[in-house]
DNA sequence: CTCTGTTAGTTGCATTACACTACTAACTAT
DNA sequence: ATAGTTAGTAGTGTAATGCAACTAACAGAG
């Protein structure tokens, strides 16, 4: 093949060209209702006014540090409320993408969110926040611009991170019982997991610990309550040689001597 | 809830922020010598002149009608060949990136070629290119901007999908011996991999089917070759939600759990 | 108090997936 | 014919998982 003489370029100063407008939009889910959901905000301005959207804002350069950055700025700005777990998803640009500029940039950021500790109040040109089953705004043909896309690729992120067994810990609390914790990735799923399977595959990770003594007791028998465990640092891959298979810690948290919670026997000895 | 009076917003006129200097990196990813290695470029202008960096260019809204338009066409100016397999990898972006501007954004794409149907030339701003092998180039401390860390989530990326089985027909060509493939499996993975576990996977997954006749003939028992086949349409089967409604957490009595739909038949080798 | 319902947590077993080894088949070169 | 190399298959032991049954702990109804 031949190659295009670059011999007009040569001579070409740094000219500057257009830049996208460009913009963060931002992916929420949280688990509601035993369900996966996504924020949506109705937007207050044109373009689209009116509709249901993502959250969103404009890049801006004179404010932003990084792109991370940028959508911690805009969650505050849209939603009043910062966001502990971001991933960036994607970036979608394109020259029909929004009527307010010749080619729009977009880069989406997923956020993760326990509703309970979380009070979105619409920001900035929005008129109202609603909390809307993930699958349900997947399928929502009236969602502003590209946005059900972005919804979609988040979902099927974070599916699939349950799947790998990435703990969803930004929909939890610090403190959970592996009740809740299977809960959780359930209603990510959108399917029901075997207890002890469960409960096995986290132990031989050792991706937790139990907090000694801490029990969340509600109705029904009390549950261990579990925290995220550091990942342990492996400067020597592979040298753990332990031929007798035990890993870490095994057996009942509760029955994990006389320090982890209060035993108390019912009527055994005091009849 | 109670919204914010957007007032003070609806006074602003809708002002035009300076947008962010916006490129597109390419990380070019082969198998050659029984290896993963990346496609660099040295760069024939500043900054950065002389190092070994990631072909990449500025995107154009006037030429581009998407961001993977923009890929193609960064890879015909600077690289003289079209990239078949293309996949965004991230984008990165900060007002030290890049000395040409206050703040730099770049989208980042993949691109798996197979080495033999490819002469990469150098084109616009580039004065050569090289293959180098991919873990030695993240390693590099003298490769320009952040490229190293584009590069190690490239390959990261690349040998997740291996383990995933998601096959890397970006390398291969159309018809291939199942041998072919897994040397190049081994290849990205850099480690061996068992033949009989390899085959058995492929032949559950029903990912490939034979091309009827058709043998590679070499030195040696000549292999039947196969190819892509093409995806059945799964739509994931009905797990979604339930609509029975009992996912309300507490309260679930239900014993049954949801197994898996459906069972494939095994043993169906089919030779 | 007992009984019942619900969740917490464990144990055992069957099935499956996989790694490892060994084997047969087909071809070329000598 | 023999050696050498790759193609392809089969068996076997082990680890991972799915499934179900079991015990334990607690609240509330009666």
């Amino acid at each position: 093949m031949t190659a295009t003489p670059p011999a007009l370029a040569a001579t070409t100063p740094p000219k500057r060209h257009a830049m996208p407008f460009t913009r963060i939009e931002l992916v929420v889910l949280t688990v509601t209702d035993g369900r996966l959901a996504v924020l949506l905000g109705r937007r207050a301005e044109a373009p689209q006014k009116g509709l249901w959207a993502l959250p969103g804002g404009v890049l801006r350069i004179d404010l932003d540090r990084d792109l991370e950055a940028a959508a911690q700025r805009v969650a505050v700005e849209r939603l009043n409320v910062s966001l502990p777990f971001l991933s960036q998803l994607r970036a979608a640009g394109g020259p029909q993408r929004d009527p307010r500029a010749a080619w729009a940039l977009s880069i989406a950021y997923r956020a993760l969110l326990p509703i309970e500790s979380f009070a979105p109040a619409p920001g900035k040109r929005l008129e109202a926040l609603q909390w809307r089953p993930a699958d349900e705004a997947v399928a929502d043909p009236d969602l502003a611009f590209d946005h059900a896309d972005l919804i979609r690729i988040a979902v099927e992120t974070t599916r699939a991170e349950i799947d790998h067994l990435d703990l969803p810990y930004g929909f939890l609390p610090d403190c959970f019982t592996l009740g809740e914790l299977q809960a959780c990735c359930e209603a990510i799923r959108g399917r029901r997991l075997d207890k002890s399977s469960f409960r096995r595959r986290l132990d031989e990770r050792e991706l937790l610990e139990p907090v000694p003594g801490e029990m969340r007791t509600g109705a029904f028998r009390p549950a261990q309550l579990y925290r995220k465990r550091q990942r342990r640092e492996s400067p020597h891959p592979g040298t753990e040689l332990d031929p007798t298979g035990r890993r870490g810690r095994r057996g009942a948290p509760s029955r994990d001597h006389e320090s982890a919670g209060r035993r108390r026997p019912r009527g055994t000895s005091s009849s």
